[in-house]
DNA sequence: TTGATCTGTAATTTTATTTATTACAAATGA
DNA sequence: TCATTTGTAATAAATAAAATTACAGATCAA
């Protein structure tokens, strides 16, 4: 997990502080301080996943896909994680050695159930409840 | 979080199964087939908190610092862990913008509390409860 | 007391990942 | 028809992670 959940929620709390208005790329990714084109990219994953729209063209842009009260912060961590939260390494322990044969199938196990327990955390917000503490 | 957790396990795993023998750092960075150095590395991270004790010298080696009963998972993590679990965007947001200027604030918030469930769930398991696993 | 072995740590290089940039086709609206 | 904006890909730049190399210092055994 890099920023790319920061960068989502931001774009996220900016689309239900517009209440509607379509906002550009540029405009989001100027508040974010990032490329627009990156941005566009997100906003593309967060449309492929349900929870915005978007529309081409002059006077085109981004709004909510639905209410902000029902959108859970699950649903964008879900839409924007790519691997487990805690990482993996990437060489695959010695096959050899009697933990190093096992150590991947139970850190699976253990990262799963983390997980699951992140996610259980972030279904209890909603992105209204987030954005309204916003001043 | 990268795969330092993942290698702080798999060192805590071997060490455990090593019921108090000296392990040298070459082997255990064949197990996890990573490189020594870096390796002694983390050894010397977990030892800082510690979680093992060092010997130096011929005949040197690592091992528990206490009773794998006695470490909790949230332990090792805590020792590893270097930077929110979410990631932050390294770009701070435009302070003209209202969501940018505040955005960070609630963040921080946010993925302080996600932390905490994350802990509490692994202050649930010990390094004996996950070692017991392995045949 | 000498030499082999191993930790501790720093400096550097290599590799991988992330972010930014550039470019342009296609859609839309004035 | 032209300006604007999304959608997306290809590439480059920047950053972060991991590996490599090196060597001082500790310890043990012959």
């Amino acid at each position: 997990m890099n920023g790319r959940f920061s960068i989502a929620i931001h774009i996220m709390t900016l689309l239900t502080k517009a209440e509607g208005e379509l906002l550009s790329s540029e405009l989001i990714a100027s508040s974010i301080n990032a490329n627009a084109a990156l941005v566009r990219k997100e906003l593309s994953n967060l449309r492929n996943n349900g929870l915005i729209i978007s529309k081409e063209g002059a006077a085109g842009g981004y709004a909510l896909g639905k209410d902000a009260a029902q959108i859970r912060l699950s649903d964008i961590y879900q839409a924007v994680k790519r691997q487990s939260i805690l990482g993996q390494a990437k060489n695959l322990p010695n096959p050899a050695c009697p933990v190093g044969r096992q150590i991947n199938q139970h850190l699976d196990t253990l990262y799963k159930e983390v997980e699951d327990s992140l996610t259980e955390k972030l279904v209890t917000k909603t992105l209204a409840e987030f954005t309204g503490q916003f001043d």
